[in-house]
This record gives structure tokens, C-alpha cells and sequence, in this order.
DNA sequence: GGTTTATGAGTAAACGTTTCCGCATATTAC
DNA sequence: GTAATATGCGGAAACGTTTACTCATAAACC
């Protein structure tokens, strides 16, 4: 922060009362067209600009939200679904005059577990971006300050944005059904996750809405690595009626088992159909050109911004959550089902 | 920022001055063991925290840094690299009480070629993060405020921290003429930029180092696109005296070139040697394993917090220019070359 | 013409710190 | 016992805003 000038030189040269300047700066009160011209006239030509310390002190907001990450910054940069995320989120908030703070869970709150940068009150609200455990969360609930869950637990009475994984479960079982399917299985983690159980409810939910066979089978987790949970899906397509189609929860996963099943002789999407989520850039590099489902992910962040904007001044406005459509992108890793073998 | 309690409510309760409970949360002035203790208690139990407002308006910093990407931050957040280099960044920052303000140049300074975020004094100074236009740098080293050139340009009496392309340069060659080129060429993009330039300026004074072969010829340079910068290179490998080692520029282009060369069915390394920079992911999964230089981006981000706090702490102190170092990586696709054709 | 109302602009308080002084009291020096 | 010094603490100013309030003057009303 280096030398500036105040408002006070600014009011000096205009000749006029400081409250006068800052009413034309804000646009409020009552000033008279010629000594508004002049008042601009001088700020421009002396490059005033607000102090934000002083302002931020007697307007009590600082118009920063702050953008955390569990456990670390580091951990969550290179995501690059995040970073989609993050851009759409930065470029609205810009855009309304707010900025981000970054900060890392665990290094924000060595001393207490509310970041300090809240309590003294460097940032109007904060935004936890991903997978947060449930207990920080609850923490978090107490607050009175603006909070928003971007891509995180939606389960809180909390304003929060994740996309709609539910209807994109039940989009995927239509498609795989209008294909001719009705053995499908789902695979997923088993770690408690609130995303991959929207998933897993709309899968479910679609299965049912279209009389096709559900139970506890339909959706195989497993917690350890990809290969266990491979091993899992073999055993099924090595049984008695094998399912036809593959519901991955995500493309990495739907990567590795595509690997796994032509490594297994087993032919995609002759043999079996595969989709995934997220459509992640492999997905289309890959062999086939992986059917998943695309989140719009700048808009993901956006969504986030108008949120806590929202809240930021409106803090009494009911709570929002949002859900946001996605988009089925139908590739070359789905086909008609074999004909019985 | 949600109603909290000031300094004075401290000092009600402690039944002393403000002045004595500033002294003591600070650290300054002579206070009294017992009333330390006192006060320290009271702190503690109504859970003050110092409001960052009200200090930075009377302390003219806010312990926050910008952080500033070209031309936006969506544009590099994917970057896994720089990804890399915020987390070694953030870590250390946040261990001196430091903040980072993330912005974008072109929503950052829609009004004035320098952020309003600087102007209106919401940070103590300016971390530019990769390729910036000379234009934009030059304005920036007018300022007065702390800035920092992180992974860029560093010609510029500013501080800086760049990888030590320089040195990698130098080492390639030496690596290569170890196993026996005498024969090797660099490919570089055309456009203008920093670390191209010093791994070009290192690439060259190796092979003088060695005295091999070093003219217009050593380095292949090409605007518009890898393959075009391939179709540079098959000429010279179909040529007299063909190169028997490629140094790329970095992996991604290292990656590209490799793969046209087993589609020509030239073989790495058997008939020609690839290396890389920056030490990718894709590098060790490839085949053949790349031999590249490794990067120590956290390092990289941590060696620029320093820079940047020194600078904060001390204005006047001699400007530093970093050069990180870097590791060699030995893998596969470096082989001796082949006998004469 | 006198009273009300609209208009333009200024005064001063408040936001929450940090820090320069000054003032007691206690300690030391001679 | 007096003078010098050390110690502990408080008063008050300053940092740069915004805004509630006051106060003229000018315009409008009847």
C-alpha cells in the first residue's frame, strides 16, 4: 500500500467539503450538476481512488469473499474440473466488484476451526469449494456470515450449487434403456460422498421409472482402488445374465474399466456399453469416445457467485439450492445390447 | 463481516485502556505479567479477534497479496504447473499471515492499466504469474508497490523467480554428449518468451561448452503449430548429416514429436534421442519414458513468497533475481546414437 | 409578502485499530 | 533525602471513509 492521496486533497482542490465529494463518488445525496463535473473533473485528473481500509472500516464489508479448499490449496489447484469452476465463479464476482481470498482449510485454521481471516473480518462470506467433511460443515452452519457450498455436501439447510448428478442418473438409464438395455449396472465408491449419491438415487430412480431391474445389485461400490471394483463388475459379466451396460460414476473410472474389459477381450461398446461423468477431456481422446455426461462448469461457478452475492445482501433471504441440469453428450462407447449370447 | 466485539469491550472487561490491551495482544510496550495474564484470559474467553479494517486502516497494509494471471484466471488455473507453484505459494504466504487475492488481468483493470484492487489499496502487493506482454510488465515496474515476476519474465530490475532454464540447457547437452551425440538440435516455439529463451541460451552455450556444432541450424523454431515444427524437423532427420537428438522445449512438445517419429517409424530412442522440460505427468507414463527436466514448482511458488515478503519488509533492499534449479531426469528416450546410417 | 418546501452543501461523528506522549509511582543512585 | 531513572499504564490523535444531521438559500405556494 503505498503513499495515496485522500479524499480530503481531492475535496481541497474542488473547493468543496469531503462529504460532497463522496456523495458523487457513491451517487447519492444531492449535488448540483457543475459541482459534480468538477469533482470528477479532479479525481481523475489527481487518479484518486477510494481507500478501501477506510472504507471497508466504516461500511463494515470488504466486499472479498473467501474461497476454501479442504484440506489444502495445493491439494485442489490442479483439479481441473475445479479450475473451470473457479473461473466462472472469479469472472462474476469480478464483474460485481467482489474479489476471492484463497485459503487452504487447514492452514487457515490452525487456532480455531473457523479460518481467522473470517473472524477479523478480511472477507464478507466464504465459499467452501468440494468435498468437505461433514463435521467441518456443521461448523461452518453456525455462522451467521454469507456461506456457500459450491460443489460440496447439499444436504445442509445451506445455500450450496452442485449439478443435477439425480436427473443425470435418470437421463442415463433412459438412454441406455431407448437403446435397447435392461440389465444395467451402476459402479461407484463406496466413501460417503453427497454427489455420487444424487448419482446413484437418479440411477435408481430411472431403473424403477422404466420397470427395469432394481435391487441391491444395481449399484456396485467398492472402496479400495478402480481394480477391486473391476474385479467386482467381472464377476457380474462373468455370470449368469450378465448386465449389458455400464453406469460408471465418473470418466476416470469409466476409463479404467474400458481398459480393464478390452484388456479382458470384452469389446466396448459391442459388448458392453459404458458411460461416465463429468466429461473430462479424455473422454473424447479416447477409443471409443467415452457417453457421458457434462457438467457446464463455468456455469457451475457462476451459479456459486449470484448465490452468496445474493446472500451478501440479503441475509435473511430464504435459503437456495440449486441444482444444475447437465448435459448428456452421447458418443461411441454405447451401442445396442449383444444379442443374447 | 458478521457484528463482532472491539477492543474496547476487551478493555471494559479487563478494566484498563485500550492501549494496554493493544500493547499486550502485539507484543509491545511494558505491560505488567498479571495484567498480561489478565487481558490474555479476557481475549480468550469472548473470543476477540482483531478487526483487520480497523488495523489495516491504521497500519496502511493488509497483509494480502494480489495474485494476478494474463489474461485471466480462467485461462491458468487448469494449469497444472502453476497449480503446482500457487500451493508451494499459499503455503508459505499463509505461514507469514499472509492472504491471496486472486485476479484476472482483464477484469482486474478494466479502467486503468494497473488493478483497481492495487489502486484502492486492498493489497500490499503484486505477484504476476507466467506470460505476461512486455506492455503490461512495463507498466507495472513504475509502481512503487511490491511486486513480483513468479515464472516470468525476468528481464526486468524486479524481483523474480524463474526456473533455471539457463542451466537445463546446458545440462541436456552435456547429458547427450555423454552418450555420445555430437549431432543435436532444439525445437522451440517463435514467439517471444523468457524461459524459451533461456533454455535456448543454455542449449547453445552447452554445445559450445563442447565445442559441437552451433549455428542459425541448432534450434528449429516454428509459429504455428507442432506439426509444422515436426515437418521442420523430418526434413532435417530425411537431410545430410541428420541430428541424432531432438531437445524439445518442453514435454508436451517433446510428447507430440515422439509420437510423429514412431509414426514415420523412426524409433526412440533407438535412431534418435527426445528430451523434455518441465517433467509432466505424461512424461513417466509414456512409452518410451521421457528424459526431461524436473521442475521443483513448489519450491518455485515457496522461493517467490520469499522474495515478495522481503520486499514488503524491506522496500529498499536491493532487487533479487531468482534462478531455481533444476534436476535432470534420466529416463528412456535417451539412448546412444546409432551407428552411421 | 409571509410561510412552507426543495435544493445544495457542509459539520461532525463513527467505524476499530496502533502508537506517540505524558503522567504517575516505584526503584535506584549519590 | 533528593535527584535521576525505570516501569506500568492511560489519553488522545490519526488512519480515510460514509452518512445522519444541520443550515443556509432559493423556489414555490396561498
Amino acid at each position: 500500500m503505498p503513499e495515496r492521496l485522500s479524499i480530503f486533497e481531492v475535496a481541497k482542490q474542488a473547493n468543496c467539503s469531503i462529504a460532497t465529494v463522496s456523495n458523487v463518488l457513491n451517487n447519492k445525496g444531492r449535488v448540483s450538476a457543475q459541482k459534480r463535473k468538477d469533482i470528477l473533473k479532479i479525481v481523475t485528473a489527481v487518479g484518486y481512488r477510494v481507500n478501501s481500509a477506510g472504507r471497508n472500516l466504516r461500511m463494515k464489508r470488504t466486499e472479498i469473499f473467501g474461497l476454501l479448499f479442504y484440506p489444502s490449496c495445493a491439494e485442489i489447484f490442479g483439479n481441473p474440473f475445479y479450475a473451470e469452476v473457479m473461473g466462472g465463479l472469479e469472472r462474476r464476482l469480478t464483474q460485481a466488484g467482489y474479489h476471492l481470498l484463497l485459503a487452504g482449510y487447514e492452514a487457515a485454521t490452525a487456532n480455531s476451526p473457523i479460518p481467522d481471516f473470517l473472524r477479523t473480518g478480511k472477507v464478507d462470506g466464504i465459499i467452501l469449494m468440494g468435498r468437505f467433511p461433514t463435521e467441518i460443515i456443521r461448523n461452518f452452519s453456525k455462522l451467521k456470515t454469507p456461506l456457500l457450498l459450491l460443489d460440496s455436501n447439499a444436504e445442509w439447510p445451506l445455500d450450496s450449487v452442485v449439478s443435477d448428478g439425480f436427473s443425470a442418473g435418470v437421463q442415463l438409464v433412459r438412454h441406455l434403456a431407448e437403446k435397447g438395455h435392461k440389465r444395467i449396472v451402476m459402479l461407484a465408491y463406496v466413501w460417503e460422498d453427497y454427489n455420487i449419491d444424487l448419482r446413484i438415487q437418479g440411477f435408481r430412480a430411472g431403473l424403477r421409472e422404466l420397470g427395469l431391474e432394481e435391487n441391491e445389485g444395481s449399484v456396485i461400490r467398492h472402496a479400495i482402488s478402480h481394480l477391486d471394483l473391476y474385479k467386482a463388475l467381472k464377476e457380474r459379466l462373468d455370470g449368469p445374465n450378465p448386465p449389458t451396460a455400464v453406469v460408471a460414476v465418473n470418466d476416470t473410472l469409466a476409463v479404467t474399466m474400458i481398459r480393464c474389459m478390452q484388456e479382458d477381450g470384452l469389446r466396448v461398446p459391442e459388448d458392453v456399453s459404458v458411460t461416465g461423468y463429468d466429461d473430462e477431456k479424455i473422454a473424447q481422446d479416447m477409443t471409443p469416445p467415452l457417453t457421458t455426461v457434462r457438467v457446464n462448469k463455468p456455469e457451475l461457478g457462476r451459479a456459486g457467485a449470484e448465490l452468496i452475492l445474493e446472500r451478501a445482501s440479503m441475509p435473511k433471504s430464504p435459503v437456495a439450492k440449486m441444482r444444475l441440469p447437465v448435459d448428456l453428450i452421447e458418443r461411441q462407447s454405447v451401442a445396442a445390447p449383444p444379442a443374447d449370447r
